[in-house]
DNA sequence: ACAAGCGGGACTACCCGTTGTT
DNA sequence: AACAACGGGTAGTCCCGCTTGT
């Protein structure tokens, strides 16, 4: 094997990701992370100039992930049906799906977190997240449209809100979840979001 | 008022608060609480005998505010009107009411700070935390249950979900609405919420 | 003994000078200063913000003593002699009976030290030594322009650099007594510098 | 020249040098010396087997350069005149002419560097120091002598110590005009102290 | 000859909490 | 009730140098 660092470098950032979930950014020492991949600070800080540059190739990793689980449920979604409101729907119970799968490793949104502890991080961190909410509202809002557009909804409804709300409800179920330990909240929530909209645009 | 230490103790949880809701309680240093109420650590451990008994006094008290809002609402909307999916949907709008009038300074839940730095608190907080989470679910659901019991409900719904998704909405409109910084999201987010509900028990 | 802090805090200062005039600042850890006083990291940072406000605070008092140095000498010779030049001439050699004495502790000058590291520190520290330096050739020029009005010298020179001179001469012979391992090197070289405003103003 | 590690070797000490005589020594890590020549750890423990190995070898480096200078100046003013006073006199003027040359980049002397430092170096660094100090001394000293052979000074003094007063105020001069960024310093430094010289072997 | 990965330890800075004093 | 001094420990960062690979 030729000495490779990205393995390394991922696992640290795996370690560090699960820990940052359960104690927050601050209260995960690199020591804690080094701790469980057996690893030394100097290879830490070979990897990383800085914590903080963690929590960035953090969020950025997470952002990414973030943004695929959203492209390839749109993308099925698109697939599967050509009515706007049933694509709409559809999008929404593959989330549900997915959610159902959630259940180990210990679920948790790496945005939401950060929030939490938001003077902790630069600007450059913000923009990410941001970026990552915006992103899904925007995409979400244009098909919320495009099922308006279809069929008119049977209250006046902004679509951009509609869509913001999708992510509310997850971040809310996730904060829930955990405190009740009900690992099946999201999923239910998610049916509920779905409810919203079916009845938004249901027949009269 | 007497010179007494519950004047102090006050102030020390006041800016306690609001530096955990900006950085987190593991970011959040007792010398940085002290310094921006110009008192030392003698003062503090006068009256907490550890950072961590400041932290149960804290969710204590945001537990106990939490549900003064919840039964205020509750109250005024029996007052207001008879009809339960009424008494329903204008407890949500006072709600909403309240939320529009949160814009400075830049509000945070204390339950949702402390749920993503779970492992740092004693089961005693998280107890506490649990408890407020249960009572809104409680109390909210028994309203949805009278008002099903009124109107039977367009979908076949569970009133427990259906009560803790306002408690998810709202916590996650917390998170929105401070990434996005965009102070007005939670009332929209809960109008998106009454609207469900108005759906949910409207005419077909 | 009243809690005093005052009394811990020279305690700190005086290992942490002796210190860095033998490993310099950057090779003086603040450990290493506090070993030799039997103190811990709380009572270092209780009393100095950083290592860098230790600095601050050396300088300062060793601007101070160095200044009362310079003073002392300057005000005897004015009390002992009238003639403009031999005010000066006795100046130097009162200097020279001080370094004569200056065996134990090992001596240095701070000011030099922190030249030598001069990158190491903020604009703050080097204003001081640079007072320092311009204060000693402002009162030494002004005793040697005071003894050309009095006697013209053998040469045209300049009062500052002759003052300037002092200072060189100084600085340079305490690098060489150390490497030379010749404490009285200092003394000697005085006497030199004595010599020179002699012959200046000494007659034809 | 063939591609061969002389060139890196040298790169490496040119840039440690440079920072050593900004930050010193102990404030000169190896990663600051390597990326400025764009290099990494391999090639300097390639090349040396330790920081402290650079130290010898940098002093070594420094004192050839060092007595090239003096011999230098010593042969082109025994070149130039035959009578010992004035060979004296226009040594110390040799010497004065480059010094008014270093402006730029910044002069200081690896000598004084180290000796502010100087428990970090063992015993063969120091020697290499002494030594270039003891090697003008003794070259200086015996010019001194033979002018005082050709020439009885006017006061009695130490050739020794005459000689030592020139390294004396060259290393004052190097602190002096680093603190007052005066770069002339040193050239108006070094025509103070052939007046001495000239004074000292004058006509009564 | 040089690059990269990494170990192990030292550094400054800060943490929480105790003690003595007023 | 509150302050200043301080202990003891841990945090993040950086250090030097070794190893492995090309």
């Amino acid at each position: 094997m030729p000495r490779d660092g990205t393995e390394t470098r991922t696992l640290i950032m795996d370690a560090a990701q699960e820990l940052i979930l359960q104690h927050g950014f601050a209260g995960t020492s690199v020591d804690a992370i080094l701790e469980r991949v057996s690893l030394t600070k100097g290879a830490f800080f070979h990897h990383f100039r800085s914590k903080g540059e963690l929590a960035q190739a953090l969020i950025e990793r997470f952002a990414a992930a973030d943004e695929a689980v959203l492209r390839s449920a749109l993308e099925r979604s698109e697939r599967l049906t050509r009515d706007p409101v049933q694509r709409l729907l559809l999008f929404v119970s593959l989330l549900e799906e997915q959610a159902a799968a959630l259940i180990e490793p210990y679920p948790g949104c790496l945005f939401a977190s950060f929030c939490h502890e938001a003077q902790l991080f630069d600007e450059d961190v913000h923009g990410v997240i941001r970026a990552g909410f915006e992103h899904w509202q925007a995409e979400v809002s244009a098909r919320v449209r495009a099922a308006m557009a279809h069929r008119p909804p049977r209250l006046e409804v902004s679509p951009d809100d509609v869509a913001a709300m999708l992510t509310a409800v997850v971040e809310g179920a996730f904060i829930l979840s955990r405190s009740l330990n009900d690992a099946a909240l999201l999923a239910r929530q998610l049916r509920h979001y779905r409810n919203y909209l079916e009845l938004l645009f249901g027949d009269p």
